[in-house]
DNA sequence: ATGGTCGCTTTCCTATAGGTAAGCAATAGC
DNA sequence: GCTATTGCTTACCTATAGGAAAGCGACCAT
């Protein structure tokens, strides 16, 4: 087993912090409920389940829920009739935007090199 | 519902690689493990185990042949006595790198955040 | 012959993710 | 009274993730 030492301290912080992260965001609709934030800055129950792709509403519901408890959104229940819900990043959700991004890009290149390899 | 066009045929595409590249990384130790043979360079499977922290031999194993499926790392039998076998990273599995560094920033971003809150 | 190491595989089990379908409260329009 | 809309919830079911424990084939040392 080779050298793991360099700077052996942070560097479980850093795992830890890793593990964290990818609890927090499992699933198969979180990140891209995210997106869909990021680019509408606030959308609704339905809009989220259209624009999403496919979630069914008890779903929805669970991974929004998951998402608030990690303050990562805000919901808001609108006084409008029928009533609706907007929901929208926190700041802290920002910080997923590079978490995002590089997912994105590395998906682009992974369809490529696979093209590539056909 | 808010506008959500802009560049829509792109968008629609990066949409697409999100949830393969989601879809690719899924799972509760292929990132752990990508980080660890970055740090690393290359490792046995036993050194994966114990470095991953927790993984057992069944679920290592299928981890890591789904991440050697994608071209994500390489598997190489070596000569020795007892045989042992090596695992590293391919080339495109350096595009994977901005996903691990924007995880790991988030994830402790949010324990400060988290912290503070309690 | 026995036991140890490495890299798995096999069997078994449980918990959870996630889907389908239906219902429900509140309100409004007809 | 009937129906529709919104944002859920509830009940039910299946497939999969992933853990525990054991075994296995090849080799070596004693």
């Amino acid at each position: 087993m080779k050298k793991l030492k360099c700077d052996l301290k942070p560097n479980i912080e850093r795992q830890l912090a890793l593990t964290d992260a990818i609890e927090l965001l499992s699933g198969k609709w979180k990140i891209s409920i995210l997106r869909s934030l990021y680019h509408s800055s606030s959308l609704r129950f339905k809009d989220l389940a259209m624009v999403s792709g496919g979630v069914t509403p008890k779903v929805l519901s669970k991974e929004l829920q998951q998402l608030e408890e990690n303050m990562l959104i805000t919901r808001t229940v609108n006084n409008t009739r029928p009533v609706t819900v907007s929901y929208a990043l926190t700041t802290h959700a920002l910080e997923t935007l590079p978490v995002i991004r590089a997912l994105v890009e590395f998906g682009l290149q992974h369809r490529t090199n696979i093209k590539g390899k056909i």
